[in-house]
Parts: C-alpha cells; sequence; structure tokens
DNA sequence: CTCGTTTTGTACCGATCGGTAAGAAATCGG
DNA sequence: CCGATTTCTTACCGATCGGTACAAAACGAG
C-alpha cells in the first residue's frame, strides 16, 4: 500500500561501495553517489540515511564480502597454509580490475580531518578486527602446539595484518596481482619454524 | 626596497606539511592551512601558488628529510644491517608523536577523486622512487655476490616496502613503537639466506 | 618626506559541499 | 474510482570549498 521504490536497495548500496572505495570517504561526493547508484539525493537520504550512515553500510556490506573468502581460508588446516592462501587471495582481490584497487580499509580514510574522524576510527576498527581474529587463530595453534613454541601470536597477526594493509598501498600505486604474490611469497619466509636446536 | 614578509617561508612550509600530514591533501582545507601557518589567504597564495603547489613544496621537503634518514641508513655495510635500521628507524618515525601518525605518501591520498588524481599520482611516485632506490642497492649486491643468488632485487625491494608501507598503515591505526619493531624483526626473518645446500 | 613596491588584512567571488522542504507521481486497500 | 501512503522530482538551504580584488600598511631608494 504504497508506490514502490524504483531500484534495488542492495544494488545501489554496492554502486555506493565502489565509489566510496574508489574515492575514498571525503572525495566521495553526494552527487557522485547518487549518480552512480541512479537515484536522486532525497531518495538517498530517505533509504540509508545521512552520507556517514551510506558509508557504513556499504563498509559492512564490503565486509561482509570479504569474510566470506576469510572463513573459505579459515578451513586450511594450519595456519601456515592458512596465511599463505590469504596473502595469495588478498594479492588476487586487491588487483582484481572489476573493483579499485586496494582495500577499502585502507583508502577510506587513513588521514583524518575532525569530521571524517569517526570514519577513521571504525576503518581502524575494522582493521584491527581483522587482526584480531588471526591473533585468535594464531592463538589456538599455539596452544595445541601446532606452532613452535615461543611463538608469539599477537606479533604473527601484526606481522600479516602489516603485509596485507602494505600490500594494499602496493596496489593502490599500480603493483600487478604477480608482484604482490612474489610479496606474499617472501613474507611466508619469515614464517615461525621450530628451532634446529643447534646450539 | 618593499615591505618584508612578517613570516618564514620555511617554517611555515613545516606547519603545512604537518596539517597535509595528518588530514590528508583533501582534509586539509586552505583555512586550516593558514591557520596552522600563522598567514592570511593572500599570503599564501602570493608565496606558494595554489593548493596543489603548497602540497608539493611540503612534500618535497618531507622527501628530503626522508632521505636525510635514508641516507643514513644506506651507509651501513651490508643491505640486511640497511634494512633492519631502516625498518627500525620507521618504527620510530612512523609513531614519533612530534608528528602525525604514519606516512605522508601513504596518509596524503590513497584514493584519489579526479580532483586528487595528480596528487594520487605525485605520491604513489614517491613511494616508487623508495622502492627504487632499495632495488638498486639490492641489485649492487646481487651483482657482486653479497645477497645470495638467485636473490630476485626487485622482489626483495618490493617485500621491504610492502613492509614499510603496511607498517605506516599500522601505525595510522595506533599501534606503538615497540609493535611495529616487533613486525619489523619479524620480517627479517624472510631475509633471502645462502641456500644451505642440502638435497 | 615622498614615491614605488610588496605584503598585509578584509571582504568577497562562483562553485560545490552535505542535507532538506514541498509538491507531483505512483501504487495500494477499499 | 477514491483516498491513504510512500517515493520521486525539483528546487532550494546555509556552510564551506579553493581562489582573488582591492586598498591600507610597511618598508627601501631618492
Amino acid at each position: 500500500m504504497s508506490r514502490p521504490r524504483t531500484f534495488c536497495e542492495v544494488s545501489a548500496l554496492d554502486r555506493a561501495l565502489e565509489v566510496f572505495w574508489r574515492s575514498g570517504y571525503e572525495g566521495a561526493s553526494i552527487s557522485a553517489l547518487t549518480e552512480a547508484m541512479g537515484i536522486n539525493r532525497p531518495s538517498l537520504y530517505a533509504t540509508y540515511g545521512n552520507k556517514e550512515e551510506l558509508f557504513q553500510k556499504a563498509l559492512a556490506r564490503y565486509v561482509a564480502l570479504k569474510n566470506e573468502f576469510f572463513q573459505e581460508v579459515l578451513a586450511e588446516p594450519t595456519a601456515r597454509e592458512m596465511v599463505a592462501k590469504l596473502l595469495d587471495g588478498a594479492a588476487e582481490i586487491l588487483t582484481d580490475p572489476e573493483h579499485p584497487a586496494g582495500c577499502l580499509s585502507v583508502q577510506g580514510a587513513l588521514a583524518c580531518s575532525a569530521e571524517t574522524e569517526r570514519v577513521h576510527h571504525e576503518l581502524a576498527k575494522i582493521r584491527a578486527e581483522y587482526e584480531g581474529r588471526l591473533r585468535q587463530r594464531f592463538a589456538e595453534e599455539c596452544a595445541d602446539g601446532r606452532l613452535p613454541p615461543g611463538t608469539d601470536p599477537d606479533v604473527l597477526a601484526r606481522f600479516v595484518a602489516t603485509i596485507s594493509h602494505g600490500m594494499s598501498v602496493q596496489a593502490s600505486g599500480g603493483a600487478t596481482c604477480e608482484q604482490l604474490r612474489e610479496v606474499a611469497r617472501m613474507a611466508m619466509r619469515a614464517w615461525p619454524v621450530p628451532d634446529q636446536a643447534g646450539a
């Protein structure tokens, strides 16, 4: 009992996500967003709230999509294989020509100018959650001895997160998938191995 | 034979650098810049050109400052020691409370929105130059056998750059100096070692 | 002291920013 | 067909954006 909306709420959100991803939070103007979404301003505000809420919704969708992949690699039997697959997949995703290069959680708003402070913190939280999930997985394997004794899951998680986000910066600068794969392979050489007990 | 200016051109530029560093290119408004620089708008335009030229000048100064440190670590006898010192120093610089967290070349404008496209490319160029200088040093050591045979200087440079920029993202998210140091130490474990020739 | 030059402060420019008021258009239940 | 309800369209809001015109103020040369 009313006029139905003429656009799909989630596919329009996907197109907003694309704009935020490419242009960052500040760089994405309402006009650019509405144009990409194929809707007009009042529809945007009526459907999604304001710009910041739209960003949150787009970010949530982005995270959900990434989580699918994350859950997938979590199924790997060992942390080592999991990270290898995670970084290799990241190389692919970060350079996928279907999407803007790099990662929204890095591109979105690294710098923050008072107005974007909340967005900045939101993105930092997303990155911290990513790191936290890695840490949890590593902690489990440390506990049951599948990772060598002396391995610090905190450091390991921070290392993998650093590589991931560094790869995002590389992608944003034009690095190719293969180049990122090489970086990922090299990073795996830092992976903790059992002490050879030489001394 | 004229009225002398009442401010120091380079120290005002330093304060502009600080604003760009903290807020990014887009996030730094002319009003915020003039306020931080302690000058008024016409003085800014008369002295530095427009916003983009001011950014270029601030970026050049930033790069010059970083190059001092880079030249310093270049003096290390081996590439390995050089990178260890580089990453350890980066951990310190990136978290120095005297300055905004992170690196201007990463924070400045990762995403790009048409208007900031030139700035985006300028920053990508700066990062590429950083990687290039690393590559050159590594190539030298590969050539004279101080790095193990089979070592690819391109990949090694890209790996170090990835760690560096990843650390910048971590710093922007609130990581401490010690945490970054741990990441740096862990990254060094990926450093190429001579084949043990076991098989 | 006066003139020419440059910097300074004020006040403004058009354009765009994020956000909204209000009525026309479209669909429903009756 | 009618009225209730919601969406769409147009046109607009004040604030801020980057950038500038213009005249007062401060200096050196003569």
